[in-house]
DNA sequence: ACCGCAATATTATAATATAAATACGATTAT
DNA sequence: ATAATCGTATTTATATTATAATATTGCGGT
C-alpha cells in the first residue's frame, strides 16, 4: 500500500490513495470511511502520519472529522474541484467525457477573456512567449515538435499574458484538460493541423493589441473543440442507450 | 496566540495564523519562516499539531518542506488562490483594489458564460431559486431585505443553474468578491437600486431560455461594476501619486 | 581545485499517553 | 409513556518523546 510513487513520502502517498478513493466514490453511506485508528492499520502507518494525510484532504474539502463522530467524506459540492490534486484524481481514475465537457465549458468562458486582457496588457516577455509557442506549433505541424506540448504552451502563454493572477492560476487546469482531451479527440493530427492557423489568428490579434478580435478567435477555437467533444459524447451515449441497434 | 476563534481547534487556528502571515508577506528571504521546532514553540503547541497545520498549508500550495532544508514559503505563483481559505486570508488582511479588480475580471468571464448555460439547462428548481433571488432584491429595494445578501443569492443562483460543477465551485468566490466589493462601492446606493432592473433582465432571459441575451445582460452588469472599481482605483492611485496636490 | 566523506540540522515516522468532545444509551422524574 | 438529564464509551485532539531518513554543509584528502 505504501508504494510511495508520488510525492515521495508516506504522508503524501496516503493522501493520494485516500483522495483517489474518495473522488472515485469508494466510500458511501453503507461503506463509510474507517476511523483514524483503522485507517492507520490499513495503510500500515503511524497515527500522526495518517492524521497529516487526513488533514491535507480536509484542507481540500474532501473530509471532515469530529471527536466521537469519526471521519467522514464531505458532499461532492464541497470538494475543491479547482485544486490541481483533486482534479487530477478525478480525471485520472474516473475519466468521463461529461466532466471533460464541463471543464471545457469553463475554458470557453475563461480563455477568450484572457485573450482579450492579454491583447491590452501583454508585455514584451509575454508576447515573446506567445510567439515562441506559435513557432513550436508550426514546428509540430512539420513533425519537428510535440503537437500536444506546443498546444499547451500556447494556451498557457495566453493565460500568463493576461497579467491576472486568477487567470494565471488556471494554467494548470488548461494543461490538464488538454492532456486528457487527447484521449477523446485522439486523431489530434488532422484537426490540429488545420487549427494552427486559428491559433495564429489569436496570437496575431494579441500582438496587434486587438482585444475583441483576440477574444473572438479564441472563443471559436475552444467552441470548435467543445463541439467535437459533445458530438463524441452524444455518439457514445447513443451506443450505450441502444446496445443492440 | 491560541485564541481559537475560527475552526475551533488548535490545528486550524494555527493554520489560519500562518496562512495569513504568508499571504500578507510576513516571511521573506531575510525573514524566512522558522523551522518546525521553533514554530511549535512560538505557538505553544506540540509538534504533531504544528505539523498538521503545515501540511494543510502545503496542501494549499503555500508551503513546502524537506529534511535538513527546513520549511519554506512557495513562490506566490504556486499559491492556490482559488482556495476559499487562501483567498479569504488574502482579502481579509491585504485588501487591495487591484486584487478585487483582477477578481472581478475573472467574474466578467465566468458569470456571463454561466448565465448562457443556465438559459439552456436550468431546471425548475434552479429557476425557482433565481426568481426568489430577484424577489429578494426587489424587497431589498423597498428596504425589506438585505441588499448585499440578496445580490449574492442572485449570482449564486445563476452559477448553480449552469449545472456545471466548475461554475458551481465559483459560488464561494463570487460571494467573497461581492462582500469585499461593498467596501469599495459602499456609498453607491443609487447604483445598487438601479441595478435591480438589470439583474431582472438577466433573470428574465434565463427563464425564457434566451441564452445570448442572458449572457449579454450579465456581461453588462459586471462590466459596469468593474468600470466603477477601476475608476475608484485610478482616483486613489492619483491621490497617492500626487500627495500634495 | 575538486571530489568524497562525515558531521549535523531538519523533517519524517513511530509509539504512546492523556485530554476533550460528543453521540448514545440508560435512568429517572414528571 | 415520554422527556430530560446524566453517565459512559468512542473517537478525535493534543502532547511527549524517541528514532530514522534525508540532504546540506564543511572539512579533509587527493
Amino acid at each position: 500500500m505504501n508504494t510511495r510513487v508520488r510525492g515521495q513520502n508516506l504522508t503524501y502517498s496516503i493522501a493520494n490513495h485516500i483522495g483517489t478513493a474518495i473522488v472515485t466514490g469508494v466510500y458511501s453511506k453503507d461503506n463509510p470511511i474507517p476511523i483514524e485508528a483503522d485507517l492507520s492499520k490499513e495503510f500500515g502507518a503511524s497515527r500522526p502520519v495518517l492524521r497529516e494525510a487526513v488533514k491535507m484532504l480536509t484542507a481540500k474539502g474532501l473530509l471532515s472529522a469530529r471527536p466521537r463522530r469519526g471521519t467522514w467524506v464531505q458532499p461532492e459540492s464541497h470538494w475543491n474541484l479547482l485544486d490541481p490534486d483533486v482534479l487530477g484524481w478525478l480525471l485520472q481514475r474516473k475519466f468521463s467525457t461529461a466532466l471533460l465537457i464541463e471543464f471545457t465549458e469553463l475554458r470557453l468562458a475563461v480563455e477568450p477573456a484572457a485573450a482579450m486582457l492579454a491583447a491590452r496588457t501583454a508585455g514584451a516577455a509575454e508576447k515573446a512567449a506567445l510567439s515562441a509557442a506559435i513557432e513550436r506549433m508550426q514546428a509540430a505541424e512539420r513533425g519537428d515538435d510535440d503537437p500536444l506540448e506546443s498546444d499547451i504552451a500556447f494556451h498557457v502563454a495566453v493565460l500568463q499574458a493576461s497579467r491576472n493572477r486568477f487567470y494565471a492560476q488556471l494554467t494548470g487546469f488548461t494543461a490538464t484538460a488538454l492532456r486528457f482531451s487527447i484521449r477523446m479527440t485522439n486523431r489530434y493530427k488532422g484537426v490540429r493541423l488545420a487549427s494552427v492557423a486559428v491559433h495564429k489568428k489569436v496570437s496575431d490579434a494579441i500582438l496587434a493589441g486587438k482585444s475583441a478580435a483576440a477574444g473572438e478567435a479564441m472563443r471559436r477555437l475552444i467552441q470548435e473543440a467543445l463541439r467535437i467533444m459533445k458530438k463524441r459524447h452524444a455518439e457514445s451515449a447513443a451506443r450505450k442507450g441502444t446496445p443492440e441497434a
